[in-house]
RNA sequence: GCCUCGGUGGCGGAAUUGGUAGACGCGCUGGAUUCAAAAUCCAGUAAUCGCAAGGUUGUGUGGGUUCGAUUCCCACCCGAGGUACCA
């Protein structure tokens, strides 16, 4: 009775699929399905993306890890969710329509079946009636009915969740929006509640979407033209498309976005609470980028004033309180003209921001436009009798570079039009030698507001909106120059270049806040426009890039940080510094420092603490068709929202799946993608009428929208009337063990868990975080096969050169290592019959000249043995190229030569039968580790595995390979190992021939060899060290056939405890133990510590720390006792030679250690 | 540069709290069985000196703590992955 796998495993697999033998048990009202209330646990795979070329031994890693948990769950006595489904949008298959014109559904059916057939094969315990596809529409309805809801809430700061968009609105109609603290835009207008009631049902829509936590919005997004789509920051590796490498820009595009950053306290401050990879954790901290520090305003100075008297405040500033407070009253009690034209012009109706009554110098201005530089004043009856005054006033400012118009009361109350047309036109035709944007001020984000003294020059990001506006005439050219030439760089290069200082002078000054000192301010590339506010407060004594930028330009660097040098560099320890040179902060560390400086700048009003995170909205948009659509038409332009009732919206056919001619997306193609509010139903395009008919979103859903709760779905996945019930998921709460690679850091595991959060904060699901622990698995590299081709590069005319030349790699070694070998190798060429065709000149200055030139080329590890032997015919075959290729074996002999047709091949395997060499040289390939991919020929199949060596075989081995988060290499010869293990084991249970078990009492010997597997294969399995318990499994069968033992108390618990690593053979074992279930349920054996009670110990003694010999000893000795035996002992006294020893010690049940 | 993880025989890797370094497997060597091969079984296998008994060295490098260090501390070197001018 032989150990047959491959009939052993086919009868389970069938079995498990018929009685749906791991079928998880369903909560009801009542309580769980079935016999009992089990406690639950829920183990969950990433689910796979079903490519084209199938699994390779690297991928089902993770599944066999996470299959022998939910196995081991099982024994334990938990009601197991271990569910299995596809991620099955994604571009390969839409790549693959657009090329061949097959639609993705097909493409992704097949693969599909492909990988559930591999699957299969593995022996996997998935519950296969919770399977889900992303792509199918009864899953993707709720894909879009998550995003329904996001649409539906926004983030309120005061409460710290997401709540309902109608809680908005009630107080938008009952405050206004001033007191709202939301997640939202910057730059919201304010309004106060009669405003709200009076806005247009379209500018409410429209500034509910700034709120809204998914939100559509004009966005710089990563476009990548190769592929017609946007991409995430996640999908761009080094500049470049993660999937084929394609050139990424930035655009401008109307795009969904999804409102992550509303979550990104809560996204830091989860990851306390999961039992998550250390690594992991901290690239999310990472990305979500958490600084703490403040925002300054630096105002910007007059370029004319800094020049000569020194600075002054354009506006506000100096002015006495009395003018202030006449402003404010005047403010308060505007003429009636002056009413009607601020109506017109206040929160930037005209596109430039207006104030009311501001001061300017000493002077009251009506209203002013401080980035245009461009006041109005309404003249009433109190100016009338003061015209001469007011062209003096009119003068002064002009000459501050102000432009003054001038209307009369009736002109505004009479023809506001043309008043308005004037206005405008000033607006756009001022020039920009007056200087613009002055009275503007900078922003800075700074993490160091305390070494705000130490500040010299403020920088801005190229790109920035203010550097226009500054930039004087006399350095506009210089300014204009660099910002072309830094666009035009791009981020790859900006990338590779780091330490090209470059930057340019835009000749204005700001004002430092405290000191009142003038700030040059620079643009430099260094400078990000994208974090912060794209400019910074430069401090070069205390930030290295500040530090370099002002060597290389000659700017000021002043230190203040106490007893520190900085000629060399800056000093960017902020834990040690002790600040100095700055008035009030002299003297404090680091911390009182920080409090002291936010406490200063919020009391003066030109900044405020605050907490900046790096983490940005994410982009929701994609321009391809294999993806979810949105639940989402457009009315008037603006979006709105399908009714869950009428989901799923079903992705329609098209004609082509490229993007349109015009540029739209490809759904742009499809001719029945339009929403007919009458019927809720898809109708064609041709019905649109703009009255009940309106255009569908042309965009569909990114690749991680499907992954983002795919795990809440498994828990209800064949609920059509809720995403998942109540009752499932109070039961089945939360993920207990997810299993998974690391390259999801900062995408999936990222969104998901911040759609976790949302649900959670409208009550869907019960808990915020998912997965209580996650595991990565490390990756399996290949091993990679080389020949090496033995190349000539002067001799490349002859003949000898034509010729394709492999050697063995040794061979190479040696020819590039000794000069004798290559003339015994150089006489085998030359002694060859079939190689006469080249002269021994010839092959002399070759190999003189050209001696050690070798090119290693891939070949397929299917045409190598585990002997790293070459099957050197079937690598000839593989490629015309090689058909006629000489091939010198391990020994410098040529191996064979098919150099002519016919005849010469059938004298060639003569040669090979009675020849010298008799088959006796080897081509040996060289080796290498590298990923595992098809282009280096280094794919391993689990099909073979399984049918060569059986699915336990695999996956004991795939275990083995070393601890499961490492990466490591697979190496197919290793696996004959666990094979001739479980041969071994079978053998337990055989006795000449037949099944045979023995009902004797096992001996002591027996009992412990058993209850030390138990106890050690469950700690393994609890540490997730599945490698080591593969082999105690070893351990345990080679003493066990030592003992001979052939006993059914042992044999049977044996078998249940592998069953989680080898379920195919453990079955068959345990039926033919004459039960007649599964063995999936059997409790697992209890570890008793009584079998392993031991009454001596055979204790190392050692003399100085190295171990001399052992002796046995009771246990229970004191130390005494065991000092006294061991000081008695013969070899102790040969080891002392006569000297006293100095110390003994003496562990009781571990060591002795003499030191002399 | 920064963050994380790692570095142990020919190879994958063990060593649970500081206590016998190299478990287990592959490979290799020798032997048994066989007409032969496969399969199976037995023995050996860190390096080095030695006929042997036995000695010496040895967990990336250098130092330290300790009776004792692969394990803890300091400095450095190398490798893998992540990240990148984040103010």
């Amino acid at each position: 009775m032989e150990y047959n796998f491959r009939k052993i495993e086919a009868d389970w697999q069938k079995y498990w699929a018929e009685n749906q033998t791991f079928k998880a048990e369903n909560p009801t009202l009542s309580g769980v399905e079935g016999n009992s209330i089990k406690p639950k646990y829920y183990v969950l795979d990433m689910f796979p993306y079903p490519s084209g070329a199938g699994l390779h031994v690297g991928h089902p890693l993770g599944y066999i890890a996470s299959d022998i948990y939910a196995r081991y769950k099982r024994h334990k006595g938990f009601n197991v969710l271990h569910p299995q489904g596809y991620d099955s949008f994604g571009l390969p298959a839409e790549q693959y329509a657009i090329q061949t014109g097959q639609h993705p559904a097909i493409t992704t059916e097949a693969n599909i079946k492909t990988y559930r057939k591999q699957l299969d094969q593995i022996g996997f315990s998935f519950d296969w009636s919770r399977e889900v596809r992303t792509s199918d529409p009864n899953y993707y309805k709720w894909t879009q009915w998550i995003f329904i809801q996001l649409f539906n809430s926004w983030y309120n700061k005061e409460s710290d969740k997401a709540e309902d968009i109608s809680t908005l609105i009630s107080i938008f109609s009952s405050e206004g929006n001033s007191k709202v603290k939301a997640a939202c835009d910057h730059d919201i207008e304010r309004f106060t509640a009669e405003e709200w009631k009076n806005f247009s049902e379209e500018k409410q829509q429209k500034i509910l979407l700034q709120y809204r936590l998914t939100f559509l919005s004009e966005t710089e997004v990563n476009w990548c033209p190769g592929l017609g789509t946007v991409l995430a920051n996640d999908e761009i590796v080094n500049g470049v498309s993660e999937r084929g490498g394609h050139q990424v820009i930035r655009k401008k595009m109307m795009q969904w976005s999804m409102r992550i950053t509303a979550y990104a306290q809560r996204l830091l401050d989860g990851l306390a609470k999961i039992d998550w990879p250390q690594s992991l954790k901290d690239s999310q901290t990472y990305w979500i980028g958490r600084s703490e520090g403040a925002m300054v305003n630096f105002q910007i100075l007059s370029p004319a004033l800094s020049e000569g008297k020194g600075a002054k405040y354009m506006t506000g500033g100096n002015n006495s309180h009395i003018l202030l407070e006449k402003a404010k009253e005047m403010r308060a009690n505007p003429t009636q003209a002056e009413a009607i034209l601020w109506e017109q012009i206040k929160s930037k109706k005209l596109g430039s921001k207006f104030r009311q009554q501001h001061l300017i110098e000493d002077f009251i201005a009506d209203f002013v436009c401080l980035s245009k530089k461009l006041i109005i004043e309404v003249d009433g009856e109190i100016h009338e009798s003061q015209v001469e005054k007011d062209a003096e006033r009119t003068s002064i400012l002009e000459d501050k570079g102000y432009k003054v118009i001038r209307f009369k009361n009736e002109e505004v109350i009479g023809d506001l039009e043309s008043v308005l047309e004037k206005i405008n036109y000033e607006l756009s035709n001022v020039p920009l030698s007056l200087g613009e944007g002055l009275g503007e001020r900078i922003s800075v984000f700074t993490t160091r507001p305390d070494t705000i003294f130490g500040v010299s020059f403020m920088t801005l990001a190229p790109e920035h909106d203010l550097v226009p506006k500054i930039t004087t005439p006399e350095q506009k050219a210089e300014v204009e120059a660099y910002i072309k030439s830094t666009a035009k760089r791009s981020e790859l290069e900006r990338m590779a270049d780091v330490k090209t200082i470059s930057g340019v002078f835009t000749g204005a000054y700001a004002e430092h806040p405290f000191t009142g000192k003038q700030l040059p301010i620079w643009i430099g590339d260094y400078v990000l426009a994208g974090y912060g506010t794209g400019a910074v407060m430069s401090v070069p004594c205390g930030d290295q890039r500040d530090y370099v930028f002002a060597k290389h330009f000659n700017l000021e660097i002043p230190n203040i940080f106490e007893g520190v040098d900085i000629s060399e560099e800056a000093y960017a320890d902020k834990e040690n510094s002790v600040i100095a040179n700055s008035d009030f902060l002299n003297g404090l560390p680091y911390k009182k420092a920080m409090k002291r400086i936010i406490f200063e700048i919020e009391q003066q009003g030109f900044g405020y603490g605050k907490v900046n995170y790096r983490l940005r909205d994410a982009v929701f948009s994609r321009q391809r068709y294999w993806g979810e659509p949105f639940p989402v038409y457009y009315k008037n332009g603006l979006p709105q929202m399908i009714d869950p009732q009428y989901l799923p919206i079903v992705l329609p056919e098209v004609e082509k799946y490229l993007p349109t001619e015009d540029g739209k997306p490809p759904l742009g193609n499809a001719t029945v993608w339009s929403w007919d509010t009458n019927t809720n139903k898809i109708v064609s395009n041709d019905l649109m009428d703009h009255k009940t008919v309106f255009p569908l979103e042309l965009n569909t859903m990114p690749g991680w929208a499907g992954s983002s709760s795919y795990f809440n779905r498994y828990m209800d996945v064949n609920n059509p009337n809720e995403f998942v019930s109540k009752e499932a998921v109070e039961y089945w709460q939360d993920v207990d063990l997810y299993i998974g690679g690391s390259e999801h850091a900062t995408g999936h595991l990222l969104y998901s868990r911040f759609w976790q959060k949302f649900l959670f904060d409208k009550g869907v699901v019960p808990v915020d975080e998912y997965a209580k622990k996650l595991i990565n698995q490390g990756m399996i590299l290949g091993t990679s096969a080389f020949v090496y081709r033995w190349e000539f590069k002067k001799g490349k005319d002859s003949e000898f050169a034509k010729k394709t030349i492999f050697v063995s790699k040794s061979v190479m070694d040696r020819i590039i290592k000794e000069r004798s070998a290559i003339e015994h190798t150089e006489k085998q060429l030359l002694e060859q019959d079939h190689i006469n065709l080249l002269s021994a000149c010839e092959v002399k200055n070759t190999i003189e000249n050209e001696w050690s030139n070798f090119t290693p080329i891939h070949v397929d590890v299917s045409f190598v043995n585990t002997h790293d032997e070459l099957d050197v015919e079937a690598f000839r075959n593989w490629r015309e190229e090689y058909k006629n290729a000489v091939f010198i074996g391990e020994s410098g002999e040529i191996i064979s030569s098919t150099h002519s047709k016919g005849d010469g091949v059938e004298l060639d395997k003569k040669a090979l039968s009675f020849g010298e060499n008799l088959g006796g040289d080897k081509y040996i390939v060289g080796r290498e580790v590298e990923k595992m991919s098809k282009s280096k020929y280094n794919v391993v199949n689990p099909d073979q595995i399984c049918e060569e060596y059986g699915a336990d075989s695999l996956r004991m081995f795939e275990m083995f390979l070393g601890p499961l988060e490492q990466a490591k290499p697979w190496k197919t010869s290793g696996i004959s190992g666990v094979l001739s293990f479980l041969k071994k084991l079978w053998k337990l249970y055989v006795v000449e021939g037949k099944f045979y078990v023995s009902d004797e009492t096992p001996t002591k010997e027996e009992y412990k060899v058993l209850h030390k597997t138990i106890k050690k294969v469950e700690e393994d399995i609890e540490s997730f060290s599945f490698n080591t318990s593969v082999s105690t499994f070893m351990i345990a069968v080679n003493e066990l056939t030592a003992l001979k033992c052939n006993k059914r108390s042992i044999l049977e618990p044996l078998a249940v405890i592998l069953e989680p690593y080898a379920p195919h053979i453990s079955e068959e074992l345990w039926k033919n133990l004459g039960h007649t279930t599964s063995i999936s349920t059997v409790d697992f054996p209890l570890f008793e510590a009584k079998y392993l009670v031991e009454s001596s110990k055979e204790y190392p003694v050692s003399f100085n720390g190295k171990m001399r010999f052992k002796v046995e000893l009771p246990l229970g000795l004191s130390a005494k006792e065991i000092e006294d035996v061991v000081m008695a002992h013969e070899k102790t006294k040969e080891q002392l030679q006569g000297r006293t020893p100095k110390k003994v010690i003496i562990v009781p049940g571990k060591i002795v250690n003499i030191v002399g």
